[in-house]
RNA sequence: GCGAAAAUAGCUCAGCUGGUAGAGCGCAACCUUGCCAAGGUUGAGGUCGAGGGUUCGAACCCCUUUUUUCGCUCCA
């Protein structure tokens, strides 16, 4: 009788934080020097999943669609970049604190939300003048100015109901620094708080170099950075992280169709890398970003409750568009099919379908659902169990090569088998333990299958397949070992279920 | 960023009212070993998160700091 442990409660992901750190997956960035908060280092065993991981995404994207084709972007970007796109406006958070109840909030939301107020007893010019003369503030950085206006309107802390307040502070989300001559301000540059940009700027180029006809998308892979203030709950949020986006543009009007085939095959793919339905599920957005006129979030439950995985948006053609206008560049795409009079549908800018996915977020999803603690048995034959069920295409190692015993040419034999294999798929192999320890091993890091030389193998060619799941046995021809492991291990086995 | 708690070997922990660090497991080598964390021998590994202070003497008391966890807050 097996019985699962509490894999929903806080304290897995404690288990789960200490048991990547200790076998491999996730260590603490630069720990000798007491690590660096919301940063982490993949460790030999994580980068192999994490690998895994992108590189199904990324060829479930370019080659199970015919319209989809992959860029590699840079970090850096032209500053005009973050203006276009709105980071630079948005991204500058005034904070206030009220010093009595310990509460942080938004200069800027409590200052709208006093103009909402003006308005709602009727005098809506007052709360224009304060919003103008915010705007003002904001725009010269007079924080302190910004402070003395929320004093000067009374405006109290909710909890407090006091008007101490602390100074105003700018926490800008995204990272700076500067190319060329220091001095320049003209050099200051930033670290891309997103990847989809980077897929912007490029939509021209690729669209005419690769003859590409709408609709179409482009996939990119990478790191991006923001300044979290709080970062919290391991690897879900951290300041530098990895994501995996793909825009698809659409002829305005078609983009809802659209965004509910994307939303589809964004969860089925999901599922087809092993996380059950019943811990994944649709979030739509409320409230709607400044880019957006459909927001859906695909959210997996997490040892700390539901929280969003990937996100899937419609953007209009807000990005393109504000591209245009600042670098005064056309992005229009003159789409020749005809319409229903016959004509050409002509010029326009296209409308954008974004998938994101966070791959950090993946991978801990991931590593949340293989972790699984078990206990058989009772009284005396009570045995805890403890193994990562990956699906074998992800799992970072997919078979490990054992002999039963060192001696007798049984770890020749087995290192034979080892060297063969590794070519195809990877392996490894240790002669190090008792069988069973080793086995353990194996479980601890998930990998799929554990293939044994005994005394039998050296008379029949034969092997045994230990099971991690089931820790059931099967014997098969050595001969049969690369295409049997190699298929069950394969990204085809994912795909066949998209 | 605020509040609370924690930090001793790779892991889990012990260490009395202050007297220059221990266990189990794990790890490495060798021997033994016919299938689910097997046994034996030997060995490596810690200035007790860091810095300062009090003291004849600090893992232990005081201050500061870093990191982690939890609760707030934030999350285009």
């Amino acid at each position: 009788m097996a019985e699962q442990k509490g894999l929903d409660t806080a304290s897995s992901l404690k288990d789960i934080i200490s048991h990547a750190k200790e076998y491999g997956f996730v260590f603490p960035s630069s720990e000798i020097y007491d690590g660096l908060q919301a940063v982490y280092d993949y460790g030999q065993n994580g980068v192999e999943l994490k690998n895994n991981l992108k590189t199904l995404w990324w060829k479930a994207m370019t080659m199970l669609n015919d319209n989809v084709v992959g860029i590699d972007a840079s970090i850096f970007m032209h500053p005009l970049t973050w203006k276009a796109s709105g980071h630079v406006d948005s991204f500058n958070d005034p904070m206030i604190d009220n010093k009595d109840s310990k509460k942080r909030y938004r200069a800027d939301q409590l200052l709208e939300a006093k103009a909402e107020a003006y308005a709602a007893e009727g005098r809506p010019e007052v709360g224009q003048v304060l919003l103008t003369e915010m705007a003002r503030l904001l725009d010269a950085v007079d924080l302190e100015g910004v402070r003395q206006l929320i004093i000067n309107e009374g405006i109290s802390c909710p909890i407090s109901n006091t008007l101490n307040w602390t100074e105003v502070r700018q926490f800008n989300l995204m990272f700076s620094t500067q190319v060329g001559a220091v001095s320049e301000d003209a050099s200051l540059i930033y670290l891309r708080p997103e990847t989809a940009q980077g897929i912007f700027v490029n939509f021209l180029n690729v669209q005419k170099s690769g003859r590409m006809k709408v609709p179409f998308g482009i996939a990119q892979i990478g790191k991006a950075f923001r300044n979290e203030i709080v970062a919290r709950n391991f690897i879900f949020r951290m300041r530098e992280f990895e994501q995996m986006e793909m825009q698809f543009f659409v002829r305005p009007g078609t983009e809802m169709e659209w965004y509910n085939k994307w939303k589809e095959t964004r969860i089925n793919f999901h599922k087809a890398l092993g996380l059950p339905a019943e811990k994944l599920k649709f979030h739509d957005h409320d409230k709607l970003a400044h880019y957006a006129n459909a927001a859906v979030d695909i959210e997996y439950q997490f040892p700390f409750g539901f929280k969003e995985m990937e996100g899937i948006h419609s953007r209009t053609a807000f990005d393109l568009t504000a591209h245009q206008e600042l670098s005064k560049k056309k992005q229009q795409y003159f789409d020749a099919e005809l319409d229903e009079s016959g004509k050409p549908y002509g010029n326009y800018i296209p409308f954008v379908v974004e998938t994101s996915v966070g791959a950090d977020r993946l991978f801990l999803a991931i590593l949340c659902n293989a972790y699984t603690s078990e206990s058989t048995g009772e009284g005396d034959t009570l045995k805890e169990r403890t193994y990562l069920k990956f699906h074998p295409a992800v799992a970072p190692i997919k078979a490990a090569i054992l002999p039963l015993v060192k001696k007798d040419g049984l770890a020749e034999k087995a290192q034979a088998i080892y060297h063969s294999l590794k070519r195809s798929f990877t392996c490894t192999y240790d002669d190090g333990a008792a069988i069973g320890k080793r086995y353990t091993r194996q479980d601890l890091i998930g990998t799929p299958y554990c293939i044994v030389v005994d005394y039998q193998t050296m008379e029949d060619e034969t092997v045994t397949i230990r099971h991690r799941d089931t820790m059931e046995q099967e014997r098969i021809l050595i001969t049969d070992l690369r295409e049997k492991i190699g298929f069950e291990v394969s990204m085809e086995r994912v795909f066949e279920k998209l």
